[in-house]
DNA sequence: GTCTATAATAAGATAGAC
DNA sequence: GTCTATCTTATTATAGAC
């Protein structure tokens, strides 16, 4: 049958990228060999590279082929009927893979790659352009409404605030202590505090 | 003379550290060759060996070398007669490097390579524990005076301060748009409403 | 699709002359 | 201290059989 061959092609190759991500989590890009994800994934060489044309396309592969929801649950919060509690939304919806074990370490790795090779670099930049899109639209509406300090340039604040979230994975990176579960509360607190003050 | 011969071998080494920072920044620590460093530096193979053991301690040398009067600046705000003046300034203090063009870079190459080497680690992570430990005595005398929140813990919240902070780096680093110098004031602002709103 | 074998090259580091 | 020459090893990727 023809339409087994494609479901398989593509559970092996998902395969692949979840074995590759566990170790560029850990070890980074340059430093996970082809070698170590063949044995990982329990196939030859040979093998590997017919699945992916080269090492980078299995990292980018890590990033391209989460297809979650999240586009989705984004334009469903611009739509949301309340903007501020729309936003405390989207901050859990953007934070939540912090918590998990490998995340933190895949973005930051992504992050340092970013800059240093194109294809990278427009993956992320058009994820995080969505984001920040949906955030500016928030604060615009929550402006608008009341609810936060109107003196607040959007686009700008926008940036700030996926850059905060953003700390969640960099320090549940960098600190063994830091325990993203534990301090997403206080960045909800911090940019509660941030956006909503009075203005001065 | 005696005195001479160490004072060259030190100047040429900060030779060596220099340029090799710039493209540890560019490029990366894996993807910098000892190769190109003799090329920047101007000198052969067998003489880069000489001045270090190995590529890993030219990496070493770029933080550690860096031998700056921030210790000192950092014992004077602890005893700073105006607590919350003088966090202020230890933030002024830790953000200023982030306005130079390598630093963010760099910051991040190091941040990376910190949980992939012990030595990284250790190096990166003493220079933390002292900057939080000034924070979080600021923290506790500013909250004493009642000029910020009491509610906040003190270590957590010198934790998220420092983190703040980072995202200097990882902005600048990340984001091409992103210029640190503009977006300190925003910091600042962020880190004031975070500390002084009143508990709830 | 999967393997074995290996080509092609690159990189870190060293030896030893000057 | 500095160089040239080179050793050794690791790594990505391919060729070609099954």
């Amino acid at each position: 049958m023809r339409t087994v061959d494609p479901a398989k092609h593509k559970a092996r190759r998902q395969h692949i990228v979840r074995v590759a991500a566990e170790l560029f989590a850990t070890k980074g890009f340059e430093r996970t060999t082809t070698a170590e994800i063949c044995r990982a994934a329990g196939m030859s060489s040979g093998n590997l590279f017919h699945y992916f044309a080269n090492k980078r396309a299995v990292f980018l592969a890590v990033f391209e082929d989460e297809d979650s929801d999240k586009t989705e649950r984004l334009a469903a919060a611009e739509a949301a009927e309340d903007p501020w509690a729309a936003l405390l939304e989207v901050v859990d919806l953007l934070a939540a893979p912090a918590l998990e074990p490998l995340a933190p370490h895949l973005v930051m790795e992504a992050m340092v790659q970013a800059y240093r090779d194109p294809e990278v670099e427009e993956a992320l930049s058009r994820d995080n352009a969505a984001e920040q899109r949906t955030v500016a639209v928030l604060l615009r509406r929550a402006a608008a409404a009341g609810r936060i300090d109107p003196d607040l340039d959007p686009d700008a604040t926008a940036s700030w605030v996926t850059t905060l979230i953003a700390s969640l994975y960099t320090g549940a990176a960098t600190d063994p202590a830091f325990k993203a579960a534990e301090q997403l509360p206080t960045l909800r607190l911090i940019l509660t505090r941030y956006l909503r003050a009075e203005p001065r």
